[in-house]
DNA sequence: CGACGATGATGTCGCCGTCAACATCCGTCT
DNA sequence: AGACGGATGTTGACGGCGACATCATCGTCG
């Protein structure tokens, strides 16, 4: 099972994860409509075809990077602990890692949201945000049992702070960072205790 | 400046509208990346050069496309008058349209945001965006008016309502219409009065 | 050691976006 | 009126692309 990374066989050894990580570089420098198998393939140094033994189509490919994706957001949203601070110091650590993820993956996070529209493996994208959605879930029952969350189904609260984190998360990354780079305080703060009069 | 509308002459006089309506007909039935130049041409009974006279390339069809998915969300927001009613009828009304419309242009809603990463229209696109701002604003600052919507700076509070109906509708466009769609009214009460028990 | 499945190479097909060169129409200026 | 020029449409060509079929090579396992 040994492979000889510095010469270059028949077999190229790794040439599943190179595609994915060069797809994932243009993606990032010049958009998804600049993807291409062919391009990919030369840049690997394998010919034309090679990508179709390890992605059915251009689809698969873009299927499967969305999916690296998710699984990396969720992974960076799991990751953001805060040590014993309140329900609303860990929502706001969350709308951080949200807006984090998104500023330094802007394309990559379209892709993930439009590839579930139109895809073969729509199942497993609508999954992944599932468990993103989970991982939401859980510091608010925490809350809850602590008393610093509103008590009710904790489902349409779980949907409040996941559409509010991806809504903002998805303006900062329109607009200019320091627009509204600052303002994430405030709207986590407005999220937490309401737009109206107390 | 008449135009017959009846026959087809060697101009056709009404191309760059037919080739928008057919690029966002395709767009919802079978997905961005089957939208082509040549298709549409096809389609419109026109040569396969001719959409060029109307756009500089491809993109500048997908941006215009996108540009016209911004005026039509505004417009639907802005009729969205709900007489009389207190700040949290006026901004749960904005949510369903918000909603509603996600759902019947679901498709072109991610083309309006996808578009203006990469193209040579993002100015256009983000003062479009900037707009939909303003017609969250205006409510609020009323609601402030009012005593209904608490006092401070509006921005932030603008931010966070349209973090939460863009992420909220990205979600039931998403997901199923019947898992999240019941859930509206219950997110836009948690929006208006807090997750922390009062 | 031989067969077989996985992986890669080569060649081909049709479609696409874009451009250049040419054709036609229409409003406008003289 | 009539010529001109800009806007719009046509034709033809070029290169790139995704997909497929066919052949080549490799590692593995019986």
């Amino acid at each position: 099972m040994l492979v000889n990374m510095s010469e270059r066989p028949y077999h190229h050894g790794d040439l599943r994860a190179v595609l994915l990580a060069g797809a994932e570089r243009t993606l990032a420098d010049r958009g998804p409509a600049a993807i291409s198998l062919r391009e990919l393939a030369r840049d690997a140094g394998v010919s034309h075809a090679a990508p179709g033994r390890h992605f059915k189509d251009k689809g698969a490919l873009l299927d499967a990077l969305a999916l690296s994706g998710f699984q990396r957001l969720k992974s960076a949203l799991q990751e953001t602990t805060v040590e014993g601070a309140g329900a609303g110091a860990r929502i706001l650590a969350l709308a951080r890692s949200y807006v984090d993820f998104t500023i330094a993956n802007g394309a990559l996070l379209d892709l993930m949201y439009t590839r579930k529209h139109d895809s073969d493996a729509t199942d497993q994208l609508i999954a992944a945000l599932d468990e993103l959605l989970g991982v939401v879930l859980a510091p608010i029952l925490q809350g809850q049992a602590d008393g610093e969350i509103v008590q009710g189904d904790p489902k349409p609260i779980a949907y409040t702070v996941v559409s509010t984190l991806h809504g903002f998360a998805f303006l900062t990354a329109d607009h200019s960072k320091e627009k509204f780079d600052g303002a994430l305080p405030a709207v986590v703060h407005h999220l937490l205790h309401g737009l109206t009069p107390r």
